[in-house]
DNA sequence: AACGACGCGTTCGATAATAGAACACCCGTC
DNA sequence: GACGGGTGTTCTATTATCGAACGCGTCGTT
């Protein structure tokens, strides 16, 4: 089971203990993909069982844990509604642009954001015959160096701001992207997938990138490309017009 | 500009008063749907510049908020990756079921779920010829008062437990809804657009439903209803079955 | 230019919030 | 009935936190 978030702040201690250790617990429960007792979130988070008692009860109260029928513990439903306000405006451009884009390419279009080099599916809009379904839903990460939506994000970034493991084959293939504008990939971060994406580039937040997945198939990628920088240029006109 | 969450937990002292003070930030942030700086934050939080700062910077470092180039505050795209854990295994089965629905009935379907009084969607699928694209989006919140959705939920809860605004009107619908299954709704949460809503009660779960929203048409509302609980069976049965 | 208003970031001591031990309880089950 | 695993509460020493004070840069304005 891999771990999703990265818990070795050991090192790193945060200026609030209190807050980054109640934020470890939300961390703890998504990671878990699963109900916990307070025992094992006591367990994981090294600290006494009051400590954590009292976490809950405070995350409880601010609706962003919940309690099942066994007094386990899940994420809560208000998560949800805070996380609606993460770039709101950005999604409210961009998922019009993005319905648009999937139903005339007829495939899975997804708005991604850097975030700390990982790649964040914001939204994504399928198409009326989705076959890749559940392959990325919002909240989705996966490393920059992966993928087409990684590759243009990686443009908009200066090459000494790169991640350590990026390579020269990877280098090569984000200048390429950089030159004409998109980047592809093939079965990186799907496999059997293929998928297209185009720099977003807005003042004064991080590296976006709009993208598209689709079956491996004798589609004209530059016109899949075309498709989404219209939607990128779009948006971008709305955002920094 | 109405407050989205309910800061007024002056009465309720939290158990932890930094973890919630921590927290209030984000919603803070939510709530103001534009970057804030330190200064404003610290106001409406109510505490020393130092303190507001110590959160922010812990918050920085586990992804929640980031800095534009300003230095103003918002909200972390990791907190939609946190988010994506909130009934995950809930939204993993329906997201197919809605999106098998949306398309078969051409109409925007979406999964909401209890919240304190309040509905909550967690997720939402439109159809090919999008009409309300961005009337529900995840994370959208509402009185459980209000709208389909929340009459579906109401069914499943004991009256008792019903908020203190529910009429008489709201319990008669209330009840017809538990008697056939199927809730519906007109201009209720969105001004000249029909809803309906079935119930969805998971085992060990806050109370759900399945609904569709559409413009005001000649469909039989029935069948609408009938495409509706088939996937709300389906879901039911993939998790507590 | 000088000024004030506004913003950020840091230091530091007193204090209050926290940490963790200990205790009481409930519920299965062996 | 004892046991193990779980929860919730109370209490005190300690420690993390709080908030005042300070320094600094950057705007606009008089």
């Amino acid at each position: 089971m891999p771990k999703i978030f990265d818990d070795s702040n050991t090192s790193t201690d945060a200026p609030s203990q209190t807050l980054s250790r109640g934020i470890r617990v939300l961390e703890i429960l998504a990671d878990a993909r699963v109900p916990l007792t307070i025992d094992a979130i006591t367990a994981e988070l090294g600290v006494h069982r009051s400590v954590a008692y009292r976490f809950i009860r405070t995350l409880e109260q601010h609706g962003l844990v919940e309690r099942d029928a066994g007094g386990r513990i899940r994420l809560g439903a208000r998560l949800a509604a805070l996380a609606s306000g993460v770039a709101h405006d950005l999604q409210a451009e961009a998922l019009p642009e993005l319905t648009a884009a999937a139903n005339e390419l007829g495939m899975t279009c997804f708005l991604v954001v850097l975030d700390h080099e990982e790649c964040v599916t914001l939204a994504s809009v399928e198409p009326r015959h989705a076959v890749a379904t559940v392959a990325q839903r919002p909240g989705t990460r996966h490393p920059v160096t992966v993928g087409a939506p990684g590759k243009a994000i990686l443009t908009q970034l200066s090459p000494g701001a790169w991640p350590v493991g990026t390579d020269a084959a990877l280098a090569a293939e984000v200048h390429m992207a950089a030159l004409r504008g998109w980047a592809e990939s093939q079965n990186e971060v799907i496999p059997s997938l293929h998928a297209v994406a185009v720099p977003l580039a807005l003042r004064g937040r991080r590296p976006a990138a709009i993208a598209a997945v689709y079956l491996p198939t004798d589609r004209e990628v530059a016109s899949v490309a075309e498709r989404l920088i219209a939607s990128a240029t779009a948006v971008r006109s709305a955002l920094d017009g």
